[in-house]
DNA sequence: ATCTTTTAATTAAACATTTTAAGGACGCTC
DNA sequence: GAGCGTCCTTAAAATGTTTAATTAAAAGAT
């Protein structure tokens, strides 16, 4: 590598200021067409690099944003960071992506280290058991916060997520119009709000049906693929033999139903199964899984431009912003029939 | 938020310069232990920061990293980058991640944005068709830079990637082992190294078996579950009827699986499938994928470890580093049994 | 006591950019 | 030809660290 190019090479190459340099290379009026398009032409001949961490050293802008969602993996979270991604791009931003995996550690470190790269703004699913100064850490830094796909309970940052109390009870509905009665609820936790949310919104449909709880038709934990192939046995087990069961996502729907025909019976017709989230997978898994389209393209398309307006000066409104889940309607579900 | 706390804050307050508090908090030897702690308890307490701009400003280094794959959301790469990070972590280098969806454009873009950030050094599964200097451009800028899962021609960049041409003809000749004779290769692509070993691999092991390599048994293209989900309907009507299909990979195979299904036939049993990779989806899909074992997060580690030491100094050897793939025999292939 | 060594802390010069205030040149008007 | 405005360019300060070179003080050796 010769040696590092940098404004003053450009400028004493031209014999001209850095100042002149640096405000041409930024498209500013100050300087003359014919001058700038010479300083352009000799950049890009000389093949400078801009560097970005003296001019953010000097203006604290680094066009770095942070996202840390508890899994990219989980294609769920994907979706939402396309979205981020296509939005951030579009306004010239670099963004950093980090997992959680739910460690209240990893999430501090991370916004530690964006917050010494400079970082101009961050995106966070919370990881659960987040306690509220960590929620405030960006933001007591000057760091503007969003969340996404998570609230938080006793933070009051602006929130994008998909309702998913109303999103589930659209689901138990269906099956509850389909004539099943024994209805189980697979997966999720109490821990975040949207588990909390999820089977409070089951339980609702329930009672709305005058149909009577039964914990025991909760089987709480799973929220992978795996995790419903897992809970499959458990599930097909459960005393009360239910006929259908409401998923804590696409994923946990696949897998259960992947271990049902495992056992050797039809998920979709002897056992109805649904999802969450309209993945892609799910239109096209076997049966093609009915399931509710929870807007995870919008939630981060709505997050990321929130925080860009932020970012621009406007400020916009705090609270929660619910999407609202529509229902999708497949072949994993049919009418009841009593489980021999 | 309060005024920014800096070096110097913490130097004042202390009645000290800001020479030693930079020492302290780096733990150099060459400050005292008491006046140390003193520090260290004097920056916690003022909640600073420690500025990593202007820190590389002056000494080169950012602890960035860059990951440039095709499409973080696939599983495959998935695996990688979870090894990536995992081994990056360990040693305190904050990594940068992108796609590049195989757009030449959007990878020069982001090892230009790595080289304006000073990154440390880049970690890429280069893009269909990347021009030779792009290849250099982060070597040539003094940024190292290690290839993925894919090599490309003409550059000599240190390489990590299973042996496909091995890999795929384990899984042919498990298919032939079983009888079948009429095998068909789903999706994959010639534009790149991997696809042409693993359309090599089965054409070698079909050779070798004394069978005819009929070019209308290749159906290329699909790399995705949605790809291999409807190229079962094309499968399914070609005229040679064959009994069995070796897929690009795991998500292809289930894709295929799924529409042999959807059409009325039963995956594994009246027709055989290979999938490539050994995703953790795999051995949960229906019916469990025989495949083959990749080890992508082998790969993973192995790169971000000869990234990290060379980054130490130590300057490992170029070349091609091929990862011997591994036969996983599942539920999915079966003897051979004609096509009614 | 004096000289040398060791230890601890400081000074000051980088690092590469941005930007404000100011200056120079030029053309125009009266 | 003095005064004025416009257009372009520049000088210089500022951003927050690191680190080589230096000094100051204390400890050890003779």
């Amino acid at each position: 590598m010769a040696q590092k190019i940098k404004l003053s090479t450009i400028a004493e190459t031209l014999g001209i200021s850095t100042a002149t340099v640096s405000l041409a290379l930024r498209d500013s009026p100050l300087v003359a067409g014919a001058t700038r398009d010479k300083i352009k032409e000799q950049a890009r001949a000389l093949g400078y690099i801009y560097n970005r961490r003296a001019a953010s050293l000097r203006t604290s802008r680094s066009g770095i944003i942070g996202v840390v969602v508890h899994d990219i993996m989980n294609p769920f979270y994907g979706e939402i960071l396309k979205a981020i991604e296509s939005e951030l791009d579009r306004s010239r931003h670099t963004f950093i992506l980090s997992n959680h995996y739910d460690s209240v550690e990893k999430q501090r470190t991370f916004i530690e280290t964006l917050l010494q790269l400079g970082g101009d703004g961050v995106i966070m699913s919370p990881a659960i058991g987040t306690p509220p100064e960590d929620m405030q850490l960006a933001e007591d830094n000057g760091m503007p916060a969003i969340l996404v796909a998570r609230s938080m309970d006793g933070s009051d940052l602006p929130t994008y997520r998909g309702d998913d109390s109303y999103g589930i009870s659209l689901a138990t509905n269906h099956l509850i119009g389909l004539g099943h009665r024994s209805i189980a609820m697979i997966g999720g936790t109490d821990q975040t709000s949207t588990g909390r949310d999820r089977y409070q919104g089951y339980v609702n449909a329930l009672r709305k049906a005058e149909i009577e709880v039964d914990p025991g038709l909760r089987i709480p934990g799973p929220r992978s693929m795996q995790g419903g192939f897992e809970a499959a046995v458990h599930f097909l087990s459960l005393p009360q033999k239910p006929t259908a069961a409401v998923c804590w996502n696409d994923l946990v729907a696949i897998g259960l139903m992947n271990g049902i025909a495992r056992a050797g019976l039809v998920p979709g017709t002897d056992i109805s199964v649904t999802g969450y989230d309209d993945l892609e997978e799910a239109s096209i898994s076997m049966p093609a899984l009915t399931t509710v389209w929870n807007g995870q393209a919008e939630v981060g398309r709505l997050a990321a431009r929130a925080l860009l307006d932020r970012l621009a000066g406007s400020h916009e409104p705090d609270g929660i912003h619910l999407i609202k889940p529509e229902m999708r309607i497949r072949q994993s579900t049919s009418p009841y029939r009593p489980r021999s």
